[in-house]
DNA sequence: ATTCATATCAAACGAACGTTTGATTGTCAA
DNA sequence: TTGACAATCAAACGTTCGTTTGATATGAAT
């Protein structure tokens, strides 16, 4: 029976397919017969292996999403790990690096935002597997960091829209590229990626770096 | 022949039930049947008035997204023209201000953010269609304002950078509310928002507020 | 009264969808 | 060699999809 890829079992090669055309076009624009079709196997393999076609979708967040999400918690862990002393500006760094050069391959960031921005903006089962298992420990733990290097008495809610800020602009230069380089006119090269790791981190830290002037009455 | 909205017509109708449910659900999760139930027509009446459903889809986004948007960039204009003089956080919050509280409606609002979200994250004509009409033209204008009050010399992109990640904040909290107010814990209330304004129009400004510290080597 | 264009309608079209079925294969323990 | 089991297959299932058709109603112009 001939396979291309290597050893890897059907149900690996459905996720493997279904992850990469789920996070192109999303849930209703994919159909089974395209997703078996690309893992070159009979269209009968996602109920057997999976049930159905949405258990596949959620296996996809479990098995693929949210491995390499703790995957990129660690990264920014070690990173700070790595700092003789905790600060900000190390932090936002690390966020940012991780995100946009960090382990994962251009393709696999592409995919992993996309997935995420589809949920946030229609939720389904997917994001509150992801979000309970994932994401709110990860963002708890980035803002007891973060309280650390803030002014003391900071409110937990001032704490927690500050993580989403710096969370939610890496996002959006990721799953907004398309709008970016329309914008800016330029492609997602490893030297934009640069550019745009250093925008983030000082719109992060400082913002348009100019403080906030009174508006005369 | 019964009409329960007034005096529109078919076609009104159909562009208004069009929008809310595209917004909603997404193009593909979105049958013709589903549309025309909602507008009280039959069903033949999409495609005797706009060909397909994917030019009924187009022209959502002609004659309701892109007028809306319009408004918007005009709102913001006319809190600037009102000030006695320019400044970069007038300008910020005249931004936030704008989109999250508005001349929008609640319910406008977000089909406005989850129709370009989803355009953004996987375009189609229709985004071409409104970056060519509508954003570019708007983000030039805003970069040409925000020129005046930075530092001379700034380059064209870290212009660009700017206004792009001010307008990436504001999206970020109006097509993420779900996530937000999972890992925040409350609802986007009139309160909620005005406070969010005021995040957004303060990290925008000056970031954490800390500053940029030396990382040591 | 007749004509004509516009709009709406019920009904049907073929295609694609997710899912199920029952037969067939390969593997390995008994 | 046999039996059992998991995996894969072609084929078909019933639904739903976007679209088309041809008939019917409406209103203004001739």
């Amino acid at each position: 029976m001939a396979r291309n890829d290597q050893n890897h079992t059907t149900q690996e090669r459905l996720l493997n397919e279904a992850e990469i055309l789920f996070a192109e076009k999303g849930y209703h624009a994919v159909s089974v017969r395209e997703i078996t079709k690309a893992a070159d196997c009979n269209l009968a393999a996602v109920n057997y292996h999976f049930g159905n076609k949405q258990n596949l979708y959620l296996e996809v967040f479990r098995s693929r999403w949210a491995p390499r999400a703790r995957r990129l918690q660690e990264h920014v862990k070690n990173s700070l790990a790595a700092q003789s002393h905790f600060s900000a500006a190390a932090m936002v760094k690390a966020i940012a690096q991780a995100f946009l050069e960090g382990p994962l391959s251009e393709d696999e960031q592409l995919r992993h935002y996309q997935l995420i921005t589809r949920e946030m903006a229609h939720p389904t089962e997917a994001f509150e597997l992801v979000a309970k298992d994932v994401m709110r420990p990860a963002f708890r733990e980035l803002a007891d960091g973060l309280r650390s290097v803030m002014p003391e008495g900071m409110s937990e809610e001032r704490l927690m829209l500050n993580i989403l800020s710096i969370f939610g602009m890496v996002l959006y230069f990721n799953f907004a590229r398309v709008a970016v380089t329309h914008m800016i006119g330029c492609q997602y090269d490893q030297a934009f990626k640069a550019r745009l790791v250093e925008h983030i981190t000082d719109f992060s830290l400082t913002g348009l770096g100019i403080g906030k002037e009174e508006e005369p009455r």
